[in-house]
DNA sequence: TTTAAAATATGATAATTATCAGTTTTTCAG
DNA sequence: CTGAAAAACTGATAATTATCATATTTTAAA
């Protein structure tokens, strides 16, 4: 198990801000942890007790509709923080996390955490941030699910999985998500979000192969976002 | 002009964490003004350089769509404070505010208020409760939003409305908005709203009367926004 | 490897929602 | 008060999307 202080993950997040004294106090007690995929990190009404500190891999997160339906808000990746808002308002988690590849996280307590956003105004302000810029995000796929039709929302996905993910030497995504994710990310049925990816692939601006996707075109695709 | 320290608005929002010193340095330098019906507070693009602190009336907080349709995101009421995201990550706004009735508005400069922001960590950790109940809330407006036909969000919205706003002494909600407002917040065309609500009336869930609007079965109006 | 289960894919159809066109009602400036 | 503009409304139709049924392919456990 690893130190935080020496940890290189850290310094992607809100993490970086705490001193190394923090850091070392912090690296006692945290707990490191291997999740295989498809497990469950924690459900919608559980308390979660502290946050999460992702090494490796990515996991979903979801939360269920009363129609019976899960829909992905956001996807979590390498350097990210989980839980962060639950450790704030000190409510019981309002989503669920489900790992969508294997996974290494680090667990750290939440009254370790606490007392650092009480007493570093860095860490606080730089937690601030980190809400400030999701809110300003989910605002913006507030917009999207509201007035852009499904096929918009698939391009702007897609487009979206490039920027966080990036692709490998063969131009594949980084990340490989089953056609059921795709529709619950953005908000369709699987059928129809099957038969939009092979629209976009007859018409050329795609490539898959299984859960293999390359993008062909991004300025097509981004064309197709903004509904041309 | 009222003083902040006096101010009973105050009270509902996190400037109540201030200590008295800092209210006294807030008040004298902030602004009171008088916002008109129609008129936009600021717009998408714009610089801020302060919050607002909302005395009396509605605005509503919306973004305009790559397809041109503005898509309304929250409603602010007398208590909220309106634009402290912009004054965390600096950035210009993301959204334009457009009062819905006659507002009175104080505007605090950033400058006055960001140093309490640094330094004073009741106040932090108010602003950072607010953005993690904000973000919490945008979660479930995207699950609606994605999974909810256009009947159940309309339900959804009604309900929310009497929840936030209440109602007067003739079962009134105390928010007027037009049919294009209520078709902007569900993310509908207008002409769909206005059959929805006329669907309602007939249904009697609902008194319709211009822009008045009462609720007269809410635990009806909860079914058909679970979707039943 | 074999086989059952799960995931992907496709077609037909129904339901929802948007768009366009036009009418009626309301609002409000003069 | 009056007339023009805006808002609200209604109908017809088109476009989008969901649902159901079923076939094919892939995955993973025995």
């Amino acid at each position: 198990m690893g130190k935080c202080e020496q940890c290189i993950v850290r310094q992607l997040n809100s993490l970086k801000s705490l001193t190394k004294e923090e850091l070392v106090r912090i690296s006692a007690c945290k707990t490191s942890r291997f999740v295989k995929k498809g497990e469950v990190i924690f459900d919608e009404g559980e308390h979660l007790n502290g946050v999460y500190c992702i090494s490796e891999g990515i996991c979903k997160v979801s939360k269920m509709s009363s129609n019976g339906r899960d829909q992905i808000i956001h996807l979590v990746k390498k350097g990210d923080i989980l839980g962060e808002r639950s450790l704030i308002n000190d409510e019981v988690a309002n989503l669920k996390a489900t790992a969508i590849n294997d996974m290494e996280i680090c667990f750290i307590p939440r009254d370790e955490i606490i007392n650092d956003l009480e007493k570093n105004p860095d860490f606080t302000m730089s937690i601030l941030k980190d809400l400030a810029s999701s809110l300003k995000s989910a605002d913006n796929v507030i917009v999207d699910m509201a007035q852009k039709t499904v096929k918009q929302r698939l391009a702007e996905m897609l487009i979206n999985l490039e920027n966080r993910f990036g692709h490998d030497e063969d131009n594949v995504l980084n990340i490989h998500l089953s056609r059921e994710d795709i529709a619950n990310i953005i908000g369709t049925a699987t059928e129809s979000a099957i038969r939009l990816l092979s629209e976009f692939k007859k018409e050329g601006v795609i490539k898959v192969k299984g859960k293999n996707i390359s993008l062909i075109s991004i300025p097509k695709l981004k064309k197709i976002a903004q509904g041309f």
